[in-house]
RNA sequence: GCGUGGGUAGCCAAGCCUGGUCAAAGGCGAGGGACUCAAGAUCCCUUCCCGAAGGGGUCCCCAGGUUCGAAUCCUGGCCCACGCACCA
């Protein structure tokens, strides 16, 4: 802390507080301490991102220092934390008595500090946490931290390399610039990163119990032990499987090309080819790959480059001609290839070769539209649905000169003419000759046009195409099925083989060309595998959902999920149990850890890395007991070196908090982590064991702009700690929205909040002018305050925090602020407590520092953290109340529209209530409708049963039909709440001084038929129960 | 293309499932007022159009439909966001 003066107020201040001290009022309290927040300048620093400098000099600290005396955020931020932790306030453990709540959110992967995304999904499940605690829950809330996989050696070897980008990513997140060497070293981030979220989850006042986090990979001993148990059970059950497996691929690396290594081509996959075999009458096979077998029908001839190289290769015991490129793909591609020699493209043209499919011999011709670097640089000819066939077959049909130079037979060439094999609804029977006439193309050459009319024609035909009768057994078969069934016959007849490119071009970090590979003995995860699917759903079906809207995506993910491979050759993370050589892949050894931490305080021993002499050593017996029940206590201790006790205390420990009832995260792990935890769930552990409850949420942002590094809008947690303190963010964060929308995090209502939070500190803890006579309007916040509780519960349950703050804070202060208006500024001495108390209770799980702080000082027992969550009581809930205040602000706007409209200033107001002659009518009436709805000439007659109705019969009937018209769809409820007010002349009159206040002019009050009413302009008469009638002069 | 979610006043955003109480909550922005020497903060009022009496008109992406009645239900269309994998 810098010298600071002494805190001296201003005389003003001074002023006030004497006021205060004197009861001049209570004000709302929002009034009492507006000075000090001096938010614009910080507001305005806010929208910038936290680049550390010292953007508050010193000049703005000393004022800051000066006008804020009593309560300084930072100051008590620390001092709840320490006593928090002091107290061991969130350590949980099993007490079978109570009920309990288990929450906890994917670890984080430990590549940087934590940014505000992770915050978000972080805290929506903490407030959960802390409200589920404050609802009587024995709340479990572990963290631990996440290292496997290749990321991290991926970003220490390019500071190995002095990569640039990555030197300048350490330095945006504030690594001094000594400290980056020391980052070139995997083992520092994994010691660096999980200290470093450590700190700022306990900055964030995180509810969380510490002994029980962790870090992944073998360096942590128990968790690599428990991962391989996880792996031998899901292999006992048959989920684990060998197969091929095809990969985007770098030539270079000899590794596969993630979308993160990608330089270009993010989101290519595996595409599979269909390679087409043509004999040549010695026997060597041309093989042309095509993406679309089914056209084998309308194939004419085929097409070869002639200034391109080819060779023939040895494949299997064929031997086939295609280019080098393709020979080279498909050594990759689980196929011996041979290469025997180099063959001219030029010599093949002109010969004959026999078409698979339809067995006919075609014609070699001569094109220079062929990609040489995508399939095998030979293609087969399909001029009725392929454009680029059809042209280039134009091409060659006018060139005299050419044809001559291949001598070719120009006549049979000539001859060659498009076979219609395809229907589509829109389109003639021969669709590439069609577009290619209407787009205009002119040239084989014209790629652009010619991409765009494949296309058009590919997707049209895929969808709605239907086979034609020339198609063999296909006839009448759609496309979609026909194509799967095409390969599926060449294959099997040997006409047929396959290859996979990517679906795209992909271009490796090392600036090499991708191909694709495929991995001969890749271990599945088989979540392909339509039985494990049906438990999935069933799993899926008995959770809760928050916001119940992502279900649907589940139950797509769950269905579209293939076999998953499960693990890789780089990487840190445990590896196969059963083969050294392959590292458990990182979404796949982090599915079921939420059991583990159930039981990680014993295995852990308070630290990161285990050193616990037992849990080192721990086998597949171990977790078969405390998981499964699997076993004999005894003998199992004996084998883990671990008494007996302790052992059966860790399998009642499991069972007491398994499963878990909230596990939250944001939007992107929808599809695969959290997907995958539930398949292993369903695979590993009986029915009664299985998630409970998910939350999912969006990505967070700044402002309405998504969070990205190139935006410069990334904000780590610290930054948002330095800047606003733990409390302001986390009301934020929990007013940024709610549901699958992306939550926007708004500075400047961070600002507001930030002084809103102090305006409550200082009401809360600061003295009041009350009064003890009771008055409707006590009644009417009571009953206010009450429905604010009921709807901040239920918002709380359902995770939508925005609604909450607004039923539980906002709303509430407003109506506070119009209690106290009301009341003259006097409230009553215990609905002041209760609210200060409420208030205090309900913004707990958002900010609990401060509410630690107010609660402390109005001598609450314990910590806020564990008290009560408010209860609405019912028994409070005034519905007369709550009509006699509606009464009255619903008649003060309608004085001020007339006010409005007449421009009049008002020197006297006059307010006439309804005659008793009507409020008979209506009360009658209100009567007849409890039982159903209303006959007008039920109600007539009832009505003019009475006294002096006669008389006025007209008047009465015309009421009554308005009445009959409005009851009509009254619900119970609007019953009873238009019976509520009794006398409303009385109401009036008992807030004729507020009314005349409020509206700047006297107020006089009448009812419509007392003799003795001054009304010149005859308004009286148009007054009706609930509805005064007004006259303004 | 497939899947999911969505399009509401100047902006953000609730309401839609369970039709009427909806000219449609709340926030921001804007205007006016109170307080103040003043600014900020705070509090009050206003903020679709018309209106010298609390009223009327037109509205919830577009076009149809169901209904006594539609922001809400149905059909069709247009547009936007996110995901489509082997990776955190």
């Amino acid at each position: 802390m810098p010298a600071r003066r002494k805190p001296r107020r201003s005389a003003k201040t001074r002023a006030r507080a004497k006021r205060r001290r004197e009861g001049g009022r209570a004000g709302s309290p929002r009034r009492t301490r507006a000075k000090r927040a001096r938010s614009r300048p910080r507001a305005r620093a806010a929208r910038r991102p936290a680049r550390r400098k010292s953007r508050k000099g010193p000049k703005v600290r000393a004022r800051r220092t000066r006008r804020r005396p009593a309560f300084d955020p930072r100051a008590v931020e620390r001092k709840w934390q320490a006593a928090w932790a002091g107290a061991h306030a969130f350590e949980a453990s099993a007490e079978p008595s109570r009920p309990k709540w288990y929450t906890n959110v994917p670890y984080p992967y430990m590549s940087g500090y934590q940014h505000l995304g992770f915050a978000l999904s972080f805290l929506r499940a903490e407030f959960q946490s802390r409200f589920r605690r404050m609802t009587g829950f024995n709340v479990l809330h572990p963290q631990a931290f996440h290292c496997t996989g290749l990321p991290i050696l991926g970003a220490a070897k390019r500071v190995a390399e002095n990569e640039p980008r990555q030197l300048e990513i350490l330095k945006w997140m504030g690594v001094p610039g000594a400290e980056v060497r020391k980052f070139a070293d995997p083992m520092h981030w994994i010691d660096v990163f999980p200290a470093a979220t450590t700190r700022d989850l306990v900055g964030l006042g995180a509810a969380i119990d510490w002994r029980r986090s962790f870090i992944t990979t073998p360096l942590n001993p128990p968790y690599d032990a428990f991962v391989r148990w996880q792996f031998r059970r899901l292999k006992d059950s048959g989920y684990l499987r060998v197969d091929k497996h095809p990969v985007v691929w770098c030539p270079k690396d000899q590794a596969p090309i993630g979308d993160h290594d990608r330089l270009e081509g993010e989101g290519e996959t595996p595409v599979e080819y269909t390679l087409l075999k043509f004999p040549l009458p010695d026997g060597r096979l041309l093989v042309a790959a095509t993406i679309r077998p089914e056209t084998v029908f309308g194939q004419t001839n085929l097409w070869i480059d002639p200034r391109a190289a080819y060779v023939v290769a040895r494949v299997g015991g064929e031997r086939w001609i295609l280019n080098e490129g393709a020979a080279r793909k498909l050594a990759e591609q689980a196929k011996a290839v041979g290469v025997e020699g180099p063959i001219r493209g030029a010599d093949l043209v002109g010969k004959e070769v026999v078409a698979p499919g339809i067995n006919r011999a075609i014609l070699i011709l001569p094109s220079t539209f062929i990609d040489q670097g995508r399939g095998t640089g030979i293609v087969t000819s399909v001029p009725s649905d392929a454009p680029d066939d059809l042209v280039a077959l134009r091409d060659l049909q006018k060139d005299a000169a050419l044809l001559k130079r291949y001598k070719l037979d120009a006549e049979r060439v000539r001859g060659i003419v498009p076979i219609p094999i395809i229907r589509t609804p829109g389109w003639g029977p021969l669709p590439a000759v069609e577009i290619v006439d209407r787009m205009g193309i002119r040239s084989q050459d014209d790629r652009e046009a010619l991409e765009a009319a494949k296309a058009e024609v590919y997707r049209s035909g895929f969808y709605q195409g239907v086979m034609n009768e020339n198609c063999g057994h296909l006839a009448g078969v759609r496309v979609e099925v026909a194509k799967e069934e095409v390969r599926r016959q060449l294959a099997a007849s040997g006409q047929a083989d396959l290859m996979y490119e990517p679906s795209g071009e992909v271009v490796c970090r090392c600036t090499t060309r991708a191909i694709v590979k495929v991995v001969e003995d890749q271990w599945f995860l088989a979540y392909g595998d339509p039985s494990w699917k049906t438990k999935v759903h069933e799993a899926l079906a008995s959770m809760a959902l928050y916001p119940e809207a992502i279900r649907k995506q589940f139950d797509y993910v769950i269905d579209w999920l293939r076999d998953w491979p499960a693990a890789h050759h780089r990487g840190l993370g445990t590896k196969l149990p059963w083969d050294d050589a392959w590292v458990i892949e990182s979404l796949s050894d982090s599915t079921v850890y939420m059991a583990y931490y159930t039981i990680a305080h014993a295995l852990q021993g308070g630290a990161l890395r285990s050193e616990v002499p037992w849990a080192s050593r721990l086998d597949d017996a171990f977790f078969d007991f405390v998981f499964l029940g699997k076993g004999a206590a005894a003998e199992v201790a004996a084998r883990s070196g671990v008494t007996r006790e302790i052992l059966e205390a860790l399998r009642s420990e499991f069972l007491y908090w398994y499963p878990f009832d909230l596990r939250n995260t944001g939007k992107d792990l929808v599809q695969n982590h959290m997907t995958f935890c539930l398949f292993h769930h369903t695979a590993l552990f009986p029915k009664e064991l299985w998630p409970r409850g998910f939350g999912v949420n969006g990505f967070v942002q700044m402002m309405g702009r998504k969070m990205s590094k190139s935006r410069g809008n990334v904000w780590y947690i610290r930054d948002a700690l330095r800047e606003w303190g733990a409390d302001v963010l986390r009301l934020s964060v929990a007013n940024a929205g709610d549901g699958m929308d992306d939550p926007n995090i708004d500075t400047d209502f961070a600002a507001s909040g930030r002084s809103r939070l102090q305006e409550w500190y200082a009401f809360a803890v600061g003295h009041h002018a009350t009064r003890s006579d009771r008055r409707t309007v006590d009644a009417w916040f009571l009953s206010t305050m009450n429905r604010s509780v009921a709807s901040a519960r239920e918002a709380m349950e359902q995770m939508n925090y925005k609604a909450a703050l607004r039923h539980g804070f906002f709303d509430l202060q407003a109506a506070w602020a119009w209690y106290v208006r009301r009341a003259g500024g006097r409230p009553h001495a215990h609905v002041l407590a209760r609210f200060i108390d409420v208030q205090t209770r309900l913004l707990a799980p958002f900010v609990p520092h401060v509410c630690e702080e107010i609660w402390s000082r109005i001598g609450g027992k314990g910590f806020v953290s564990h008290a009560p969550y408010p209860v609405a009581e019912t028994s409070e809930v005034d519905v007369t109340a709550e009509a006699a205040e509606g009464l009255l602000s619903s008649t003060i706007a309608d004085v001020r529209e007339i006010l409005k409209v007449t421009r009049i200033a008002p020197k006297r107001i006059a307010i006439y209530t309804a005659p008793s002659w009507k409020l008979r009518v209506h009360a009658v009436a209100l009567e007849m409708a409890r039982a159903g709805p209303i006959a007008m000439n039920a109600l007539m007659a009832k009505t003019l049963e009475d006294p002096g109705m006669r008389e006025r019969a007209k008047d009465v009937a015309s009421y009554a039909k308005k009445l009959t018209d409005d009851l009509r769809h009254a619900r119970p409820e609007d019953l009873v709440r238009r019976a509520a007010v009794a006398d409303e002349a009385a109401r009036f009159l008992e807030d004729r001084e507020f009314l005349a206040r409020e509206l700047g002019a006297r107020v006089d009050v009448y009812r419509a038929d007392d003799p003795g009413r001054r009304d010149p302009a005859g308004k009286a008469e148009h007054a009706i129960p609930g509805r005064p009638a007004i006259y303004v002069e």
